[in-house]
DNA sequence: CGTATCGCTATAGAAAACAAAGCGCTCCGC
DNA sequence: GCGGAGCGCTTTGTTTTCTATAGCGATACG
């Protein structure tokens, strides 16, 4: 049987965290939601390239850790909006962390491949 | 601070990093290597389910963004390791800060199904 | 010589993410 | 009242990604 990753070194925990923070997407979402609530649609706009079909699959995923509520406002017109929950709040200094990180270690010129895996397209226009 | 993606939050720097770090696996061979250099099948084996043919791209990846460097020790016994670059090492806070928050906000009961997702078969016996 | 290890690649198949369209519904201009 | 646009998603395929398995060259052990 495999060795559990979690005896290999350091705690399973964090093991758990990468697995769900790895998952694509999903720190963007907290990350958009740091600054506040958000609706489905403003958010698969915002998202930089993240469809609708794996957006609402992220969404249900993180609502399941913890980390977002969501709260329907209004049945008829459909009205719903993510909000982090304390714990996804939590998450805010790791992804600033990243953010710096990624500023000092992570050169412009290395990156730019990288934008297209987001799906940014860079708006020249 | 509420517009698109690529000149949304803050910098695009995060986006970026996310976009590196959220690469299956790639955060968990980081935090692998934290402990210090090791060579590709070890890193495999202790990988916890990733598969070779992953390992080397991701492997690939993160040397060329920088926060590894492979290092061939002899040719033709073929040893290898690779190891952090500073880069790479200043990760290390990036991923304590997941770890202390897994622990504190993912619960183990919670945490189960994504063990899976990480290739890591309980022994359920 | 047979088997095991190391470091990796190549080939196929399974799983995930993708784009596009569509649904029920409501609001808005006309 | 009707067309169009918006909301929050789900359904339908297609592409991209990850996975499993086998294999190569070479050395080391018995």
């Amino acid at each position: 049987m495999a060795e559990p990753i979690h005896n290999t070194c350091g705690s399973p925990s964090l093991v758990l965290g990468i697995g769900l923070l790895q998952e694509k997407w999903a720190m963007l979402i907290v990350w958009r939601l740091m600054s506040g609530p958000c609706g489905f649609n403003e958010l698969s706009r915002k998202g930089g390239g993240l469809n609708v079909t794996t957006l609402s699959q992220r969404l249900a995923m993180l609502e399941e850790a913890g980390l977002l509520t969501k709260t329907i406002h209004s049945t008829m017109p459909p009205r719903t909006s993510y909000e982090l929950t304390p714990a996804g709040q939590a998450l805010r200094p790791v992804l600033e962390g990243i953010e710096s990180w990624s500023e000092k270690h992570l050169p412009v010129e290395k990156a730019c491949p990288l934008m297209r895996e987001l799906g940014h397209e860079q708006p020249t226009d």
